[in-house]
DNA sequence: GTCTATATACAGATAGAC
DNA sequence: GTCTATCTGTATATAGAC
């Protein structure tokens, strides 16, 4: 728990980035230890398993979703505003532990299902408070599911992705804010 | 191009199948010719390569999306109601289609990603003229996207997804037209 | 058109040296 | 703690019989 060794990190970062930018296929134990520098004896001293790396990886993303949730809260211009924005992909650790899970679990593997849904759970209820009712909230829950969605096709991609930036997202924001305000 | 044969279009959908419940990394040739109820060489008589199975897999996902298009184009109550109700997976072969080569997509399929997003071109035309302006528009698109994402998920998932359905989907659908409505 | 048998490559994992 | 070498299973693809 307290300060993980440098290696382990670095081993982590580098399957995550597989994961993104090649898919579940493309991200095996060789070719993560090869990214992170080191020999797959050498990784697999750290991660007994392809399990065990897949846990870690998921035990990263609850941890860094659990740390942005207090951020959403504390938004100036509100929960909504805040947790929109940041539902755009910034290539921020916690985008990035998000889009990696997100193909894990696109592959099958329940514990990464589970996951997402929980740290969606932890969003649906800071937002909550925000939303004039159930339906308000859906939407919400819905565009940022739809930003994350397009985020995640377009990382790795050739074609860039339909995202919206700048002002664009400024309007967006503004108008989902003046459909389901409280 | 006219009537194919029978055992091609099962092999299909049997590698459809697999991509959806079990993910791309389940998706073989073999898991594929064995659900098809085909011998491994069988299956290369139809498709001599991978590459060639994906290849056709995609090109079904365009034919029955164009074909979508139209009958959204007629629905009764206007377009946007009947692009967003058709957002929910219902099981079609579309759905079936689009979460199919999403799976691709995800893991790094360049041709895959690309039709996805010709799909989404395809649809964002459609809804265009119904929508007050360009930010109303990629709302619309977004939420639909975010539907999507959650069958995508749910498919093959143990924990039922969040989808909203019936009274739920006809109260989001009557929140976003009057967001929404040119 | 569909099958069996097989070649070749690479996956995850183990053993044990340093 | 990190390495090399190796075992075992399984993937795509080929060859060729029926």
């Amino acid at each position: 728990m307290s300060r993980p060794p440098l290696a382990r990190e670095k081993v982590l970062d580098a399957f995550a980035a597989i994961l993104i930018d090649e898919g579940e296929r493309a991200a095996t134990m060789d070719a993560t230890a090869r990214a992170a520098g080191v020999s797959k004896g050498g990784l697999l001293y750290h991660f007994g398993t392809k399990e065990a790396l897949e846990a870690a990886l998921i035990e990263r993303l609850e941890t860094l979703a659990q740390e942005d949730v207090e951020q959403i809260k504390g938004a100036p211009d509100g929960a909504v505003a805040g947790f929109l924005r940041s539902s755009i992909n910034t290539g921020s650790v916690l985008d990035r532990a998000i889009v990696a899970v997100s193909r894990l679990a696109q592959g099958g593997h329940p514990a990464a299902v589970a996951a997402l849904r929980r740290v969606r759970d932890l969003w649906e209820d800071a937002v909550r408070p925000f939303a004039a009712d159930e339906t308000a909230l859906q939407l919400i829950m819905l565009v940022s599911d739809g930003l994350y969605f397009n985020n995640a096709l377009a990382v790795g991609a050739s074609v860039p992705g339909p995202t919206p930036d700048g002002a664009e997202l400024e309007a967006l924001i503004a108008l989902v804010q003046r459909a389901t305000r409280a």
